[in-house]
DNA sequence: CGCGTCTGTGTTCACTTGAACACTATGACC
DNA sequence: GGTCATAGTGTTCAAGTGAACACAGACGCG
């Protein structure tokens, strides 16, 4: 995370290796594997690098504990959320079967103001007709499936292509409208297909 | 993650429980750890029901590895940023020291489109002056501290306060534009002082 | 040169931890 | 009552692992 400036050149690459490792393992290397990973022969040169790193704040130790290695940074309680990303049409979303999602997501649950469990995915959204709750296109739109309430923004299935519309209800009959004047009201001729209801947005980019 | 229907009870437990330990101490747990924690007079009975886990696809492992349980979602190379958020006023941020930050939002570094050890910090948006741009009030903004280039969105300390505006420049000159015609343009007089570039945008809420 | 820091070697020890086996108890189901 | 899956006990073993010590080479610095 940090570039300690105060780092000599090789405890930085240690520092790496331990941060690559965990990403790519999900778990902290022992010393040993450390030591492999460099072609020492010794584990004990590795130990003073992690104990300088340590010294340095730039690493922190469950001492003790087997691969108690972890970043300074390590914020308790944070769970993250595993976001698929499916393309901009989703077709069949609701089925059970695991849908290919073309990236993932992680979001810290706490900051998504939902639970550590819920089951969310993300849409790409395509298009302007919600310009008027400022969704634009290139917006990455987080869904929950459930039962949507009016003025709740939803993904809907329409034409086997799925579409963000605000659901509203009008006598009792749910009917979905663009955030765009020059988009007309979805009124549902047979049923209403709802995938999803938005939870968050993600955009990437400053424009 | 999931609530996986075909598991006991117990074993439902024993997930929560590593689940819990990775999330508070981000390493998992060791056997002996989960047998103190349910009280357990021996290690055998844990080994049982995180085999079982594995079995069922609710947990996966690191054979004969040291606290090597991790999610069935691991996904590998996801690495996260941590981005502290501060409130509506930074006053003085681009400082080294360390500012107290109200939140933390953890996001996978590649959907932000960021290297993974990028310095990024987040403010809360107040106000509607960059509603031409789509960003409202409570949008949280990402930002990263490097040069303003121009149609950059940056944040900038004015008379003590931080505001986001666009960055632009005339005739060599510098100014700031909020995307908001209600607002006029404002033109440093005396030096201006560029804390971050824009770099995503998080909202969470349906309205 | 002498000093200190960083780096690496070879080795030892004790604790941590995963893996395994035999046996028992409980409850659901037929 | 018999059978089976789930759950738990007591124990043993070997591998994984952190921690430690003495010693040596490389390098910068005064």
């Amino acid at each position: 995370m940090t570039d300690n400036p105060s780092l000599t050149a090789r405890q930085q690459q240690v520092l790496d290796f331990i941060h690559a490792h965990q990403r790519e393992t999900g778990v902290s290397p022992s010393l040993r594997e450390i030591q492999a990973h460099f072609g020492l022969a010794s584990p004990f040169g590795v130990q003073r690098h992690v104990d300088a790193l340590i010294e340095k704040g730039a690493l922190q130790r469950l001492a003790g504990k087997a691969r108690g290695l972890l970043h300074p940074a390590h914020h308790p309680g944070s769970a993250l959320v595993n976001i698929p990303v499916f393309g901009v049409i989703p077709a069949g979303l609701p089925t059970d079967a695991v849908q290919e999602a073309d990236t993932h997501i992680s979001v810290d649950a706490a900051s998504l103001g939902v639970r550590a469990n819920a089951k969310l995915f993300a849409l790409r959204v395509r298009g302007d007709s919600m310009i008027g709750a400022n969704i634009v296109e290139g917006d990455v739109v987080f869904l929950t499936p459930r039962e949507p309430r009016p003025l709740d923004i939803v993904a809907a299935l329409i034409d086997g292509e799925s579409t963000l519309k605000r659901f509203l209800l009008q006598r009792g009959r749910a009917f979905l409208r663009a955030e765009n004047s020059r988009y007309p009201d979805l009124i549902p001729s047979t049923e209403l297909i709802i995938q999803g209801v938005m939870v968050g947005l993600l955009r990437t980019g400053t424009s």
